[in-house]
DNA sequence: CTGTCAAGTAACCAGTTAGTGCATTAACGG
DNA sequence: CCGTTAATGCACTAACTGGTTACTTGACAG
């Protein structure tokens, strides 16, 4: 998306030229910007303003490019939810041993939760408005779509090698593997105070992980 | 607001007598307004005025009784879990058969949970604000800890009983049982868009309650 | 070089928000 | 009855909010 290419040759600038104006920088960093602060504040709690300090943007240039608060935010959101299907999609469980398969994803969709944290706090704000955003893509059905397919044909692979017993629902093991991470996370506050111990510790992840690895797949066993 | 009510005999009123000015009365119906407002809206979203005139009070009392939006939402959270950790109490799950036990634990919370939605986006606000309100309320450490023994002692009695395995965290436990429902109740509409089902019809919900209970058996057996 | 148009800015607005000051009134003890 | 106290209501504000108007400035084609 960067305007700039290089044209070495005659009058035309240099690559790096640092532009002043750039608009799709200027939009990235708007995105970047909201995705931060909505997570952190959430739809209602956002505000316009803050975002455009953050993103050493003006309010005007928000208005301009995406022209409402809720329009930014439905962009926001949409981009978090392709981001993370195309992470899914390249994961490429398709060759892999069924248990293996399952494994990574329980794996990876811990790991993109932690490391994208405003992922969680994204959707929960969107469900706080029910879902009204989201309703309007298309494209991300289009993804969750092939990522479903995705986990039947894992399923079916192990039902026929016959680790996995017959009959599991791809999409409720879908949640299920969902659940039990995003649950962890998106409640890691209140489950600190609840259960009285830090659930944040590097040792507290990795005991989580192992045992959301071991509930799938007890879940699924033959 | 019938403020008449038959005060037959003499100056001493009836028991009943139904008082024009009755800080209980209000207080408890501010407290319920405010509580589906937050639950709605969560904290940054809800207005003071909606959950004024919702609680047919005035804004005025609303800062006489409870001082601020913040200690509000502090108290209705308090309540809220102190709701829950009552109703799990009376479960008396000690002299059941462990798995038995269980079973009804899982159904317990998904029920709660679909009774109570406001528990739920109370939870999920509280969560979004790193939990500082609820860092506040020593009671409610209390009875969660009860909570966790009981789960704890269950899981004994199963591993006594050799239906259990041996190992299992309570807490971690705990935490399942919790993700499994919570997360597809609160995700129901970034859910039912993205797998393109309805997840929230008679049938839909029945096969998640099973499937859950199918998951935890699972996860505990020998 | 320059005209044009998009990128960018500052100041502003009208509506809303949490929170208050103060007057009023019902309850209740004496 | 009456005086005190607590419950209630109205009207207000100071700060803030999303959104806009009117303007300036940089890039780039011809």
């Amino acid at each position: 998306m960067d305007a700039s290419e290089n044209t070495a040759q005659g009058k035309a600038k240099p690559a790096q030229k640092p532009r002043i104006r750039d608009a799709e920088a200027t939009k990235a960093r708007i995105l970047e910007a909201a995705k931060r602060e909505f997570a952190k504040s959430g739809l209602g709690g956002a505000r316009v303003d803050v975002i455009a300090e953050k993103a050493r943007a003006n309010k005007r240039m928000i208005y301009h490019y995406f022209d409402s608060k809720e329009r930014l935010f439905q962009t926001v959101l949409e981009n978090a939810y392709l981001d993370i299907r195309i992470a899914e999609q390249k994961l490429n469980l398709d060759h892999l041993d069924p248990r293996e398969a399952l494994e990574r994803l329980v794996r990876f969709t811990w790991d993109y939760y932690l490391k994208n944290p405003e992922f969680i706090t994204l959707v929960n704000s969107e469900n706080l408005h029910r879902a009204k955003h989201l309703k309007k893509s298309e494209t991300v059905k289009d993804y969750s779509r092939r990522f479903v397919s995705m986990v039947q044909s894992i399923l079916e692979r192990g039902v026929a090698a016959g680790v996995f017993r017959k009959g599991v629902d791809p999409v409720q093991l879908n949640i299920t593997v969902a659940a039990i991470g995003y649950y962890y996370l998106t409640n890691r506050f209140t489950g600190s105070i609840v259960f009285e111990r830090d659930l944040m510790t590097k040792e507290a992840l990795e005991e989580r992980l192992h045992f959301n690895i071991d509930t799938i797949l007890r879940l699924v066993a033959a």
